[in-house]
RNA sequence: GGACGCUUAGUUUAGUGGUAGAACGUCGCAUUCACAUUGCGAAGAUCGCAGGUUCGAUCCCUGCAGCGUCCACCA
């Protein structure tokens, strides 16, 4: 393969040859790296992409900017290692399998738990490696030989370990939280399956003491432990804290008196109360809602089922027990204008929740769940600090430094309010937990105190409750995050992890800053006792045009592999960083075009250089500044070279490539090399022109390899007496 | 409802306490000599609105308006 300069630059033909090249070379993987001994690493960990993700905008973004710290630092002679991976993405992937299925009029419960796994792996087997065939087009230099998949064995090992490391220093327990049930599956649903129906129902207004509430569930009023009131509200604010005795509705069905009121209610202010909506006052009802649960957890309010999981009101309604809601609802209406204490109804339009699959109205309803203790308050037996205020810690000391700075507001603001982690999830493909029930020992719901069960990697041959039952696996698996939370660690080998942990940087967009980078940062600090990376860094969001969000249902999604095919994958770089200065991107494919442009002129540039070289001997003959033109375009490159070093390590990419970008294009192709036209000319100039020409061209080329790759490699590859890759020369 | 951000030439944007740089587009000129995916040049911005701080604000503060993203959610 060599390079045609007879024909405009192809980035078709070439990038994959070139791509190869470097896979072949083996320089992705850091121990074939010619480093000295004893040099750093640099170490990114990949964003992990969910296999049921494709490929948009957003990830060129993600990755464009660590290859180019990768292949910045790699010539700079460090041991760079880039670790990609796919996560399994729980309820995502599940979800998509499950729609697969319904095309063949099947649902998961058909297939029972053991078939559906199995066919998730096969769907994971056929598409899950999709998107890093998709990342690799835009000339990534990972390590593809470390890829590693949340599901791995190794790697599911690891997050089992962790729930059980977790478990032994008493961070994790169980609790009640509301989900979102189907009285007819007899599951919880996430709120992907959930789907929303336009209905009609009645807005009721019911009295309440001093308050008059409105409400479409009259029916879970029996469950009612607060009302919510807002807090800027000036017209309930002497009720605020205030536990009030209420006359209302017994479960008998009659008025109850004051006096005779057992479960009093409590006024609290919530932010989550809309002061427009019904009269400014909302009954809280914990149990039955999860604004409700949320609120209640707010405020210490009290949790009380009524509902049972089939979807009927239970024994402390009373008379109503045994009712379905919606029959209960009825009644209870009837009931309250009777006693008089319905003021008024009104019919009201509102989206209702209803079950994806079956769509039964879904009805909330609290179930056990597992959490993971975030904050050493609340009597953590862990001692010292929690997982928050350590996470907290390590960024208010700068030990970690999340850019842009405000983003750090976001971090501390979430972790210093923060609640428990639950960590189960009621659906099949995860991580299931490591938590065996005694068959015989049933209980509803469990504690660690009166235990029915043992949390141990491995199912014990014998029960320790009754010595004789086959012991029962929880069902649950872990949320997602989980086991991505581990990715710094888990995602290397244990060999690896003495010399590639910690590592220094993770780069992905600002709504997952919460939910993984926080997570890892505190796994890294509990699991290996030192900080996973340095450096946090959060990219703006790739807009459309026009300024809107990028979606898949919308049509607005732009998949760069688009760009790639039509313009290479250097223009597509080219435009995300030129692109990626501020804050959000409105993409715009003219910077595509921008980038191909460049990419053609230095194309024509390094053909002029190279031909007027041609029959220079001395491959590297040292350049001498003899003419103004030559001090001056020396002197811009030395300049050039000093900054686009600087704003790469300070990150500060779209920098680094518009100087690079003004010195080839103005600097070097308008002036010196018009200028150079001349001095080849006189013969006391030629040789030394010839060798500046060169030189110029060759720095340049290894200042822009970490952006554009494929093209600076290709003319490399035509320089006289190059013998190496340029991936892999010295910057 | 909460958090965060944005508002600078036709468009996309950079930037600084002393009235602004670029890319694309537009217009004019040039061009057999690396490149028309070119070169040279030009026009084009009262830096969202209203106050305030300051000798001086596009840059700091307050308010308003518009736009957007994320998170939570519609009782």
């Amino acid at each position: 393969m060599s390079a045609d300069f007879s024909k405009p630059y192809d980035p078709k033909q070439t990038e994959s040859e070139i791509y190869d090249l470097w896979e072949k070379s083996g320089c992705f993987n850091p121990d074939n790296l010619p480093v000295k001994k004893g040099s750093k690493s640099f170490v990114v960990y990949m964003p992990l992409p969910n296999v049921t993700g494709t490929l948009h905008v957003g990830h060129a973004l993600d990755n464009t900017t660590p290859d180019i710290l990768i292949r910045y630092y790699r010539m700079k002679g460090k041991r760079t290692l880039w670790l990609p991976g796919t996560d399994h993405a729980g309820i995502a992937t599940q979800y998509v399998v499950e729609k697969q299925l319904k095309k063949e009029g099947k649902t998961r419960f058909d297939l029972g738990r053991e078939r559906f796994i199995e066919r998730v792996w096969e769907w994971k087997k056929e598409y899950g490696g999709k998107i890093l065939e998709q990342l690799k087009k835009l000339g990534l230099s990972a390590d593809w030989s470390r890829t590693r998949f949340t599901m791995d064995n190794v790697y599911a090992a690891d997050v089992i370990d962790a729930f059980i490391h977790y478990y032994k220093k008493n961070m994790l327990y169980r609790g009640l939280r509301t989900v979102n049930w189907c009285p007819r599956c007899q599951t919880s649903l996430s709120d992907l399956e959930l789907e929303y129906k336009e209905g009609q129902t009645m807005l009721y207004y019911i009295k309440y003491g001093p308050f008059t509430l409105a409400t479409t569930r009259p029916e879970t009023k029996f469950g009612d432990t607060g009302i919510a009131v807002h807090p800027r509200d000036p017209k309930y604010k002497q009720y605020v804290g205030k536990e009030l005795e209420i006359e209302s509705l017994s479960v008998e069905g009659s008025l109850d008196a004051p006096a005779k009121k057992k479960n009093n209610i409590t006024v609290v202010a919530d932010e989550a109360v809309d002061r427009e909506f019904g009269t400014g006052a909302v009954k809280v009802t914990p149990a039955h809602d999860l604004t409700d649960f949320e609120i209640g957890n707010r405020h210490n309010l009290p949790l009380v089922q009524v509902i049972d999981e089939r979807g009927r009101m239970n024994e402390k309604a009373g008379k109503y027990a045994g009712m379905k809601a919606e029959d209960a609802r009825k009644k209870i209406v009837e009931d309250l204008k009777t006693v008089g204490l319905l003021e008024k109804d009104e019919p009201y339009a509102h989206n209702l929740a209803v079950c994806y699959r079956c769509g039964h109205a879904i009805e909330p309803i609290p179930s056990t769940q597992w959490f993971l203790k975030m904050s050493s308050g609340g009597g953590s037996a862990s001692g010292g600090e929690g997982l928050a205020e350590r996470a907290l810690d390590v960024v208010k000391k700068k030990k970690v430094i999340i850019q842009p700075k405000n983003f750090e507001k976001t971090y501390v603001s979430w972790l210093s309010n923060i609640r428990d982690w639950t960590v189960s999830r009621q659906i099949w493909w995860g991580h299931q937990l490591p938590v065996w029930f005694c068959k015989n020992k049933k209980e509803e719901f469990s504690k660690r105190e009166k235990e029915n069960f043992v949390v141990v990697a491995e199912k014990p041959k014998v029960c320790p409750f009754c010595k004789e039952c086959d012991m029962e696996q929880s069902p649950d698996v872990l949320d997602t995050w989980f086991s991505s939370a581990l990715w710094p660690f888990a995602g290397l080998s244990k060999e690896d992890r003495k010399k590639y942990y910690p590592g220094n940087l993770v780069s992905n967009a600002r709504e997952i800053l919460n939910l993984w980078d926080a997570r890892m940062i505190f796994s890294g600090l509990e699991f290996m006792g030192k900080i996973p990376f340095q450096n946090v860094l959060i990219h703006g969001t790739v807009l459309t045009k026009d300024g809107k969000r990028m979606s898949k249902s919308l049509g607005t999604g732009i998949d760069p592999l688009k760009y790639v095919d039509e313009y290479g994958a250097d223009a597509t770089r080219f435009a995300v960083i030129w692109q990626a200065s501020g804050q959000d991107i409105r993409w715009d494919e003219a910077a595509v075009i921008a980038g191909r442009k460049f990419t053609n002129k230095i194309w024509n540039a390094s053909r002029f250089v190279l031909e007027q070289t041609k029959d220079l001997k001395s491959p590297n003959p040292k350049p001498v500044a003899k003419t103004k033109a030559d001090t001056k375009i020396l002197k811009t490159l030395e300049k050039t070279k000093k900054n686009t070093g600087k704003y790469i390590e300070s990150f500060q990419f779209s920098r680094a490539l518009h100087e690079l970008y003004d010195f080839f294009w103005h600097e070097f192709c308008d002036r010196y090399l018009e200028a150079s036209k001349k001095q080849i000319e006189n013969e006391k100039l030629k040789r030394n022109t010839q060798a500046i020409l060169l030189y110029i061209l060759k720095e340049s080329l290894k200042m822009l390899h970490p952006f554009i790759p494929f093209i600076t490699e290709t003319i490399y590859r035509e320089f006289p007496g190059s013998s190496s890759l340029l991936i892999i020369e010295k910057w």
